[in-house]
DNA sequence: ACCGATTTTGAGTATACACTCTATTTTGAG
DNA sequence: CTCAAAATAGAGTGTATACTCAAAATCGGT
């Protein structure tokens, strides 16, 4: 662990040169000789610093899935269009973080510690939008909120995961309409 | 090529071998060497039958695409329904396969001939599910067509991934209830 | 300015990968 | 049965990967 400056600012460069990476070429391109490169670093003080390569990319993940929900307020439950509209704003607005989650939620979510990670933010994100549908439609039962808690969240991912493939995709309309019709349909 | 018995036999082994490779452990775990051992054979016997490990892949992969859509009928135009049960029919009945196109598609869909392969077939898929659309809502603008077909195409997807993260999870079920209620909020 | 702790270097290790090459065995048409 | 073509084996090549280590440079509290 970093103690002097020049650890600090070294470990940050390594961490933005990760986060990048990540964004741009993937988890296969995001090599250590990459991350060496563009952080200019040897090899030697990366591994004085972080523990394993996994190590870095497993911070810039956590980061970026911390980034994917708002913050909970704490007068009000939340409402799923605010719970939509995070996610539409934190797709659009940090594009490479976002790429970064759904690369390793996509490429990564059956192997290793990432994976794992993934799946349980993946269940916690269930969890926050049925709680705030279950608000709004009081007529419905636990399994119907759960169903489409599922359904928008699909949804979202598929979405987010065309705009990835074609970065004209009109990704925010088509979220929103996605988002309504499955509302109105109660 | 295969010329003789024992070839053609070896060429059937290499391509099952991959295919459940690619199922169970995913493009990255589908090794030459993997490959090699599951289908009994050595490094040498491969090359003789395959100009590369991409080249069997890449059976595997159009086989899986081809097997996603039904066949058109000759009488009548496709209906939405009929395309998302046959989806659903897909993912289910051929959970391997299935695998296989969910997999390259998220982690292969960014790199090389694999990804064109598969944002090739996207885009056909868009286009079949818009005129199924398009014929049964004549209400609708080609605008609004589009619109409704991708985000029900992203809805399969997500959901198909969801079933792949969690096997308990109920595909079929969630899948119809997207289909219907986005058909009825025309 | 000193000096132990921290940081950096850069060559080096071990391993896994896709793929090649040559010798040998097997096949099947004539 | 013959024999050229096809199939196979298995050691070997080159490259990329993550990671290590000992020595040198730098930092910063005293």
């Amino acid at each position: 662990m970093a103690r002097y400056q020049a650890g600090i600012r070294t470990e940050a460069r390594i961490i933005e040169a990760t986060r990048e990476l990540l964004g741009e070429v993937g988890l296969d391109g995001t090599t250590l000789k990459a991350i060496c490169e563009r952080a200019q670093v040897r090899a030697g003080s990366f591994y004085n610093l972080f523990e394993s390569k996994d190590d870095a990319v497993l911070r810039v993940v956590k980061d970026a899935i911390r980034a994917v929900d708002p913050h909970p307020r704490q007068d009000a439950p939340d409402s799923l269009s605010e719970l939509v509209e995070a996610y539409i704003s934190f797709v659009t607005g940090q594009p490479e973080v976002a790429k970064v989650y759904l690369k390793i939620a996509m490429s990564g979510a059956t192997n290793g510690s990432l994976g794992n990670t993934v799946i349980r933010h993946h269940k916690r994100r269930v969890a926050r939008f049925s709680s705030a549908i279950a608000n709004e439609h009081a007529e419905l039962t636990a399994e119907e909120v759960t169903e489409r808690a599922e359904i928008i969240l699909a949804t979202l991912s598929g979405l987010a995961f065309m705009w990835m493939l074609e970065p004209g995709f009109d990704f925010p309309g088509r979220a929103r309409l996605a988002a309504s019709s499955s509302l109105v349909s109660g």
